[in-house]
DNA sequence: GACCAGATTGTCT
DNA sequence: GACAATCTGGTCA
């Protein structure tokens, strides 16, 4: 059984929006092909308090969404070669997101393998730029709602919510400041996470 | 496995 | 002009 996240879901604080996202399934469908998987890994990056967080230092053409409604991809670019994929939460207005860091590839994994170049299945979708990749994801993206398609997170009732998995909480990674909050959620020994 | 360098460009100072 | 919420492919072990 599978129910779309409505945007109630993301309003709540990051640091839970992040944690409940775990486990959820995110679906991509384009004109070549549905792809899926279960998100492993996440990161809050907060408004108040957090250097690292793009909305940290005002608002700009860049992070424009993530001041805009809950519910709403904010895809971005980095390191002049590689996208992030990011969810905005809290109330319009404040700027604050979780950044997708990994999936569990369950759908259109041969899709997936073709958009990646590689067949390992754990290389499809083990970190942030990978998994934008692997879903056909880009800037076109940015400023999407989630809760209609073709680009949707849904809680998968099968995986029972909480009590399924164990959530380990640890430091975010790849970012210089605000690097000691503890503000990475990822599914405990789950072997899609990335590093 | 661990560690390191290089790629490459939008965005902000 | 500096730098970035990263990945890949190289070397060495």
């Amino acid at each position: 059984m599978v129910q779309l996240l409505t945007e109630r879901f993301y309003l709540r604080e990051t640091a839970e929006v992040a944690r409940r996202l775990l486990g959820a399934c995110l679906v991509h469908e384009t004109p070549e092909g549905l792809t899926a998987g279960r998100i492993v890994e996440t990161e809050a990056y907060l408004y108040k308090g957090d250097p690292a967080c793009h909305a940290s230092r005002g608002r700009t053409e860049r992070n424009a969404v993530m001041f805009g409604p809950p519910g709403h991809a904010y895809v971005y670019f980095v390191y002049g070669m590689h996208h992030c994929f990011n969810v905005v939460t809290m109330p319009e207005g404040i700027g604050e997101a979780v950044l997708i860091r990994a999936l569990e590839p369950l759908d259109g994994i041969a899709l997936m393998e073709k958009r990646r170049g590689t067949r390992e299945l754990r290389n499809l979708c083990s970190g942030p730029g990978k998994l934008v990749q692997a879903l056909g994801l880009s800037r076109e993206q940015n400023g999407f709602p989630l809760t209609t398609g073709p680009l949707t997170i849904s809680s998968h009732k099968s995986f029972g919510g909480a009590g399924k998995f164990e959530v380990e909480v640890t430091k975010r990674i790849g970012i210089n400041v605000g690097a000691d909050l503890p503000l990475r959620f990822a599914v405990k020994g789950n072997r899609f996470v990335s590093r």
